[in-house]
DNA sequence: ACGAAAATTGGCCAACCAGCCAATTCTTGA
DNA sequence: TCAAGAATTGGCTGGTTGGCCAATTTTCGT
């Protein structure tokens, strides 16, 4: 018995092999021959399993997506209290090792393309109203229901503006930057929590 | 005598039509043939002014700078306390006028450019400057210095945010709304200034 | 072992594009 | 008016890319 077919291995490979390219290349120069070529193979065999360029990189912003998912919900099983998992869907979004520049040009590359590729606004809307539905449950007893909403966005806006800053600043910005400023924004937004104990064990949400 | 020169006014007109078909088009898409096209010209004079398509969007991207920061210096003018000042900042880069979604696209285009371009690297370092500059010169008397960075990288960090906010969601997001949360924002942060009364009169930091 | 199905190859093609340039039209100063 | 120079045209070219496909190799069930 088969678990797992080479298609779905091959899926799975390009995939990933997509998203690294669009790392270094951007969008534009992320061709399809560069991908066959780093995955060393052919280019007929990466339109053997995605019919388009335009799909092979709709998998590839899944991809992407999956990786930042699972950091967030590993978090999540750890967390007890509300406050928990608040912290852990921010730590998650800055998992050391995704909140790096390649990552970050590579998300921006695909968010640069969302306005005309309907598949990625797709995908961004299923990944916005996600993270917006794991904030507004970890806020409900922490703020009041006619701020809940406001306050997702205030940190939606502020993780993406973190991710952003990560991706121009000619220096960067380190994870503990990042997570100091959540820090620093939920401890005047939400008081009568200690936030900054969260960022006494870097990594951990527990 | 002759003031403004065809070549001067080419120059500028191209480079605002160059941004133009950034708004609809991406970076990949923009074509000089359409920028041309549109422009009413041919695609020789483009590349008569311009180089290269590179210099091309390096000029446009300059050219949305400039836009930017001609809204932020006019209310500049009319600020005369230090919290109308951090205002005339923050409204400005939420100007109605160029809070828009097309807006928002051509400035993501160029964004997820900047990682493999230097010189629009060179202009993205000297815009964070100049907004890191204007900003802990308002915060002076705002917040201690041992702090000035932190909350100067927060609001900029919450304004790109906000930006790509505009530019992700689905609805989209209006001025007045991110408004609202930079407001909010400097309400919980810098408290014992009443933030919400410019939200009174938008447009106006006076 | 064998044959069908899956996997893979490598090259072909049509489309597109940036850069270039010779020829033409327009502007301007004397 | 009339050159001289600036402005502009439009087509050419070399190079690249995405999509396609016929041919070949590998895998796997029987």
């Amino acid at each position: 018995m088969k678990l797992t077919r080479i298609s779905e291995i091959r899926r799975l490979e390009l995939r990933q092999v997509a998203y690294e390219v669009l790392q270094t290349e951007g969008m534009a120069g992320a061709t399809v021959e560069k991908v066959a070529q780093r995955a060393g193979a052919s280019k007929g065999i990466v339109h053997h399993y995605f019919k388009s360029k335009q799909q092979l990189f709709e998998h590839a912003m899944r991809h992407s997506n999956a990786l930042l998912r699972d950091e967030v919900i590993r978090r999540m099983r750890l967390a007890r209290t509300p406050e928990q998992r608040l912290w852990a869907i921010i730590d998650g979004n800055f998992s050391a090792d995704f909140f790096t520049r390649p990552m970050c040009h590579a998300w921006l590359s695909l968010c640069a393309e969302v306005p005309r590729e309907p598949q990625l606004a797709r995908i961004q809307r299923v990944v916005h109203a996600r993270m917006r539905s794991n904030l507004l449950t970890a806020l409900r007893s922490l703020v009041g229901e006619e701020q809940r909403e406001h306050v997702a966005l205030g940190i939606t806006s502020l993780i993406d503006g973190l991710w952003l800053q990560m991706g121009l600043r000619s220096q960067g910005l380190s994870a503990a930057d990042a997570l100091g400023q959540m820090a620093d924004y939920l401890s005047h937004r939400i008081p009568n929590v200690a936030w900054s104990q969260y960022l006494q064990r870097p990594g951990s949400a527990a």
